[in-house]
DNA sequence: AAAACGTGGAG
DNA sequence: TCTCCAAGTTT
């Protein structure tokens, strides 16, 4: 037996709501796909990212590592380099070791549970709820971004959508709210609908379906929904880098330890300028530090400003030499040091901000 | 619970 | 230039 409850939420906002996703929906194959693994790997490239930009990296990598099995098999080096650029790299560290989870604890044969698929490194509430409805049609609601604003609107919810008490509130409202019939194409719909009509700024509610029974676009609230409370500033940090050259023309890479920032992939070594410090002199204590050697920083590279999550900072970077009688560099503070010629740079990946050097770098030595 | 974790596009 | 933020997860 149907509530009278669900049927007043088919009414006023399923039906409604799935008829404007049928009618508008964007292309999008490997959602249609049915291919849990091309829906799993989507939604974890997707979190936090346009899908714009996530498309030329999902195509890549699905021709590059087009199963599980192939993704589970493959270098971990590999699948940093198909990931170069796109951030967050625990993304592509977990979702490699959760392709090889399925391989080895599931036959190679995604999971069709919910739970199995939680189970897996990098899946949370989120991506489970998103591939379970999708490419199996179990009846799980996503909480993204976008069902955060369109239900917070929709329902009228005021209060603080960063406090996780609000965000339980909106969970159960999405579970209540979903088509049980149709629960991944409800899904997409929502974040469809927040991603193009209930956008952050000057929401379009014009054309949106819901228009009639949401609460905030009624009250002429849609601004000041959701509300979010103001984050804190961000801190900027100089960053001095070295470029050690070896009487070869070899440079000298570092990578970087796999649970910090930007971990598993390469940088030139070097830190923080502290309070006091030049930036050369910084540059000279940082190498002692990291490398165990001293070093004459011998021409200015490059300046690269770059802002993270949760710090900005400036960059600049030198050509160096090792002093004359220095021990070899050893890896105090990286994964492994490599001696590399500047034409193997594009073999390794780099995060954004060093990318950029090493761009600087094969530009002056052509 | 709150902070850490990348990047690029929009306004 | 600057702020916000985009299909979140982990610790």
């Amino acid at each position: 037996m149907i509530s009278s409850q669900s049927q007043q939420n088919a009414q006023h906002f399923a039906a409604p709501l799935l008829k404007w996703y049928d009618a508008n929906k964007r292309d999008m194959p490997w959602r249609d796909c049915g291919d849990p693994y091309r829906i799993w790997v989507s939604e974890i490239m997707l979190q936090q990212t346009r899908v714009d930009q996530a498309t030329p990296y999902y195509e890549r990598f699905m021709a590059r590592f087009p199963s599980v099995e192939a993704l589970a098999r493959a270098d971990r080096h590999d699948v940093l380099m198909a990931w170069e650029g796109l951030g967050y790299y625990s993304r592509a560290r977990n979702l490699h070791a959760a392709a090889q989870t399925v391989l080895e604890q599931h036959g190679g044969v995604f999971p069709k549970t919910y739970d199995d698929i939680r189970a897996l490194k990098g899946i949370g509430p989120y991506t489970a709820a998103a591939v379970a409805s999708i490419a199996f049609g179990l009846p799980y609601a996503v909480m993204d971004g976008n069902v955060i604003r369109v239900l917070s609107r929709y329902a009228g919810i005021q209060d603080d959508v960063r406090l996780p008490a609000t965000k339980k509130r909106i969970q159960e409202l999405a579970d209540e709210l979903l088509d049980r019939q149709r629960p991944g194409d409800f899904n997409q719909a929502v974040m469809e609908l927040g991603a193009t009509v209930c956008t952050p700024k000057s929401p379009d509610c014009s054309t949106c379906p819901l228009q009639q029974s949401c609460s905030a676009t009624l009250s002429g609230k849609t601004a000041e929904i959701p509300y979010k409370s103001p984050k804190q500033k961000i801190p900027h940090h100089e960053i001095v880098v070295g470029i050690c050259k070896d009487e070869n023309g070899n440079i000298l890479i570092a990578q970087r330890p796999d649970d910090k920032m930007l971990g598993g992939l390469w940088e030139f070594p070097g830190g923080k300028v502290e309070k006091g410090e030049t930036r050369t002199g910084a540059l000279i204590r940082e190498l002692k530090e990291e490398l165990g050697v001293e070093i004459i920083p011998e021409e200015h590279l490059i300046e690269v400003k770059h802002a993270y999550t949760h710090f900005k900072i400036t960059l600049n970077a030198w050509i160096c030499r090792i002093n004359l009688g220095q021990p070899a560099p050893k890896p105090k503070a990286s994964k492994q040091l490599r001696w590399i010629k500047i034409s193997e740079l594009h073999g390794y990946p780099f995060p954004k901000a060093n990318r950029k050097v090493t761009e600087a770098l094969m530009k002056i030595d052509v």
